[in-house]
RNA sequence: GCGCGAUUAGCUCAGUGGUAGAGCGCUUGCUUCACACGCAAGAAGUCACAGGUUCAAACCCUGUAUCGCGCACCA
């Protein structure tokens, strides 16, 4: 054993360890082990992404899953990979070549454009990855995937193929979601509604068979009245009833144009009166279909406005053209009002601008076994952690719209669909025979098409056989649509089986403030400092500490630090164990009859902790895990147990320093177990530098879990006696500590102390009772010495001396206060017991606790008071 | 509008019916031979509000308020 640093130093130790385990081939998976599967897919993060905390927190669940599987005896296999992220990558690459070379995608072509983002997939991409193994991710690379893969690919587009010719797949003209800014159509679940400060506009209309009398109607987009093919009313609006199949003249550009009825209309909004623009609204496209309106589209691709009849808008932008619209009715004097509005309007999720609503030909899915995967969620065989999404999952399903999957972009797959002069289509994985005939369909497929089939498109059959199924999924609530849902039906579809059984859903990670992290405020912190700063195993256990299910995570680095120094307490207390000389071996080999009560509490203790981590890791209660190893590592192993078994370890002689050196080797052993999956480095480095490992080195990563019960030869009943004595005695040390406090004895002063005792209690725990209370001598008395203050503890009545620092007004205060608090307490409890209905109806268990509590706290009361009357 | 969360110490949050908890922050004392990334002590709470169930409610039920999120929407 080489010397231990006085502090951890992660940066060394975390690489040092990342690289054994590659070498040692650690986290790679056999398909043909007999041991049990465990098997996670990575959520496949963007090829040009960069680590974010939301990635670290979900790796981290992922890595700590799959490190306890090891440790369970598994088989395990972490599918890593990335998705090639259509839009992001193919914006970031257009971005970069219009900087650099001035140039648009149409400039170069496709293919040469194509050629461009593999080259900057290749230069940037995958700067994720290096970033996971930095975190300690135990994935296996072997098998990294990646959606444009040419065997990934190759699934996609037969999934294209075959759900075409199952007629789940068409192609159609239909209203879409269009992003102005990327130039494509979008999914439903790509549009995010957003309130929006904006104007409703009261617009008069002449009606053209009534000259002189007018229609009000109200809109927001007054830009799209060129587009405007009728206005519409509720058919059994009185107001109108005799106008409908009149006409009224549309301002700009002038045209005669018809009045419809509709039921459509809400007669309360507004005037009662819709302007109807079929191309870019999807109730006015409906409305259009009804009644056999034309369909005007007026707007370009790009948002600007495609309107020759009407010059002064024609080629503006469409805000910019809403203001000229205005100012133009307003000159007319058809303008009525116009009243400040506040509405919904639908962005898109990667531009951030509004999206348009526009008819165009695009391809289309119907979703695949819906029935079946509702029903999976349902009767439990897919469970949801936490179980409230189930219903979200449930109300989505239940309203499923067809999904659109064409994309006009080039960067994915592009679609395996040909077309020719006579308008026949050919759709396979290649093209027809007389290939110069036909043309392939430009566009590609939604990149959630490709990462809905990841969790087997990823695996050969082999790996399919042994780990599909996977067992866990986690992820982020916000993409249960876009991509839980879609593999489950995916799943079930393409393989007759669910894609997971349980699926871990997990909410943002804040800022302080509550304010989601983003690029632009510059909240968001940069994992890797983080990482440099703190160490990996900070990151993963600060993070994993303060994530609770289902709520969303402030995040400060206060959190962070708190984890770094989780990691230097681990580090220090093994560094006290070195330093009492080389391990022993484990499990405790001693009898009963020679650990003190110290060894049995604290190894009951742990045992104690063992089975309830063990319930919380079913549950996916990382917070939990987190905390509770945190709590018995600081407290009971650190404060309460090491501290009393110091002044037994300076004893250099026989049993009870030996007991105490055999103790400590179990629950550091078995703690530093339990915590390898939350800090893997720390954990492996001390589990070699304390020689838990053996003669054959093996790595802490590979070996079983210690079993649950450290002492099967004590009896449950004499744990319990142990830790119930355990309890008492540091219930004393506390009471006589603060006596100290209160007469302000500095922590460095020892004191004489007196016991009036009320109980035997054994040697071993006078040693530690002194030591921990700084007493110089103990000495047994009948009566409250003079110039001493007393306190009243489990083990009986406590004196501390005080020559010369009595103060008796102060003393007096001290105990009025302290009779008050038991007062109170004595009183709540009396008032329970006073209950006829309590001591009748509550369990006797609960009754005879109460009792005694009414007992202890009496005889407490009696005693403070002899004190105070004492003070004369 | 429908649905889902949240409301506990100054802050961030644990706490599934029986004596209100932790970390941070704050106050005080400690260079105690593992750790100042530490040790010890302390102050600090009408558990959002109103009802109900129960011997007993922070916890279960009903309602209200406030904040947040999701879905659907009237142009």
């Amino acid at each position: 054993m080489s010397e231990i640093p006085k502090a951890y130093e992660p940066a060394t130790v975390e690489t040092k360890w990342y690289e054994a385990w590659l070498q040692a081939n650690c986290f790679q998976a056999n398909p043909h082990s007999p041991k049990p599967p465990f098997s996670v897919v990575i959520p496949p993060p963007n090829v040009t992404g960069v680590l974010h905390l939301g990635h670290v927190l979900n790796n981290t669940m992922q890595d700590a899953l799959c490190r306890r599987a090891r440790m369970l005896g598994k088989e395990v296999l972490w599918l890593p990979g990335t998705d090639h992220a259509g839009i992001a990558t193919q914006t970031m690459v257009e971005r970069h070549l219009s900087k650099t070379q001035g140039l648009g995608r149409r400039d170069i072509g496709r293919e040469k454009f194509l050629k461009a983002v593999w080259d900057w997939k290749e230069k940037h991409g995958n700067l994720i990855i290096r970033q996971l193994k930095r975190l300690g991710c135990s994935c296996d690379w072997s098998r990294e995937r990646f959606t444009m893969d040419e065997d990934y690919s190759r699934i996609v587009l037969q999934t294209f193929v075959d759900f075409y010719k199952k007629g789940l797949i068409y192609r159609g003209w239909r209203m879409v979601n269009w992003c102005p800014a990327s130039l494509t159509a979008l999914s439903d679940e790509e549009v995010i509604m957003k309130a929006c400060k904006s104007f409703l506009y009261t617009v008069r209309y002449e009606i053209v068979e009534r000259p002189g009398t007018f229609l009000d109607i109200a809109t927001t987009r007054p830009e799209t009245l060129p587009g405007d093919t009728a206005v519409a009313v509720h058919p059994e609006d009185p107001r109108y009833g005799d106008l409908i199949c009149l006409h009224v003249w549309r301002p700009f550009s002038r045209t005669s144009i018809p009045i419809i009825a509709d039921s459509h209309i809400d007669k309360a909004f507004g005037t009662g009166v819709l302007k109807v623009t079929p191309a870019h609204d999807k109730a006015d496209f409906e409305i259009a279909q009804r009644h056999k309106l034309d369909v005007l589209d007026v707007l370009h691709p790009d948002g600007t406005l495609n309107c020759p009849d009407v010059p002064r808008l024609d080629g503006l932008d469409r805000f910019q053209a809403r203001k000229e619209a205005v100012k133009m009715l307003e000159e007319s004097g058809a303008l009525i009002k116009s009243d400040p509005y506040e509405n919904n309007v639908g962005y898109s999720e990667r531009a951030d601008v509004p999206i348009e609503t526009r008819l165009s030909e695009q391809w289309f899915l119907r979703y695949p076994a819906v029935q079946e995967s509702l029903d999976a969620v349902r009767e439990g065989s897919i469970r949801l952690f936490p179980p409230r999404w189930a219903k979200v999952y449930e109300h989505w399903m239940e309203n499923l719209q067809d999904w659109c999957i064409s994309r006009q972009l080039w960067w994915g797959h592009r679609i395996p669909a040909w077309y020719n002069k006579d308008g026949k289509i050919h759709v396979d994985l290649s093209p027809p025979a007389d290939s110069e005939n036909w043309e392939q369909d430009s566009d590609v497929l939604d990149t959630w098409f490709s990462s809905w089939l990841w969790p087997f498109a990823t695996m050969d059959s082999a790996t399919r056989s042994k780990f599909y199924p996977t067992s866990v999924l986690s992820t982020g609530f916000d993409i249960l649509f876009f991509w839980v849902a879609r593999m489950i039906m995916a799943g079930y579809e393409l393989t007759g089986e669910k894609p997971f059984s349980n699926v871990i859903i997990h909410n943002l990670i804040r800022d302080s403030k509550g304010r989601k992290m983003s690029k632009t405020l510059g909240n968001s912190p940069d994992p890797l400092q983080l990482i440099d700063k703190y160490g990996a195993d900070g990151l993963r256990f600060g993070l994993l500490r303060i994530a609770p299910t289902g709520q969303d995570i402030r995040f400060e680095e206060k959190q962070i630090e708190e984890g770094r120094n989780f990691a230097n307490k681990l580090w220090n207390a093994a560094r006290f164990r070195q330093m009492q000389g080389p391990s022993s071996p484990f499990p405790i080999s001693l009898n009963h009859s020679e650990l003190p009560d110290i060894c049995i509490a604290i190894t009951e203790r742990f045992d104690r902790l063992h089975k309830r981590i063990a319930l919380a890791w079913e549950e996916f209660r990382f917070h939990e895990i987190a905390n509770t190893l945190y709590d018995f590592f600081w407290t009971d192993y650190c404060d309460r147990f090491v501290e009393a078994a110091k002044p037994h370890l300076q004893e250099t002689t026989s049993s009870p320093r030996e007991a105490i050196l055999q103790t400590m080797d179990c629950v550091l052993s078995g703690i530093l177990c339990l915590l390898h999956p939350l800090m893997p480095h720390i954990t492996e480095e001390l589990w070699r530098l304390l020689g838990f490992c053996g003669s054959d080195a093996n790595f802490l990563l590979l070996t079983p879990l210690p079993v649950e019960n450290s002492l099967p030869h004590v009896s449950e009943q004499e744990k319990e006696r142990a830790i119930t004595a355990i309890d008492r005695l540091y219930e004393s040390i506390h009471a006589v500590r603060t006596l100290r406090a209160e007469f302000k004895i500095p922590s460095n002063k020892s004191v004489s102390l007196w016991i009036r005792p009320t109980t035997d209690w054994d040697s071993a725990d006078q040693m530690a009772f002194k030591a921990l209370t700084r007493a110089e001598t103990l000495v047994s008395v009948s009566s409250a010495p003079k110039e001493s203050a007393g306190t009243v503890t489990p083990l009986g009545e406590f004196f501390i001396s005080l020559t010369g620092l009595v103060n008796v007004d102060s003393e007096r205060r001290r105990l009025v206060n302290e009779i008050t608090k038991v007062e109170t307490e004595i009183s709540k409890v009396k008032s329970k017991l006073g209950s006829q209905a309590f001591i009748s109806n509550a369990p006797p268990a609960v009754v005879a606790e109460h009792r005694s509590r009414e007992t202890v706290w009496e005889k407490k009361l009696e005693i403070l008071r002899g004190y105070l009357a004492s003070l004369g």
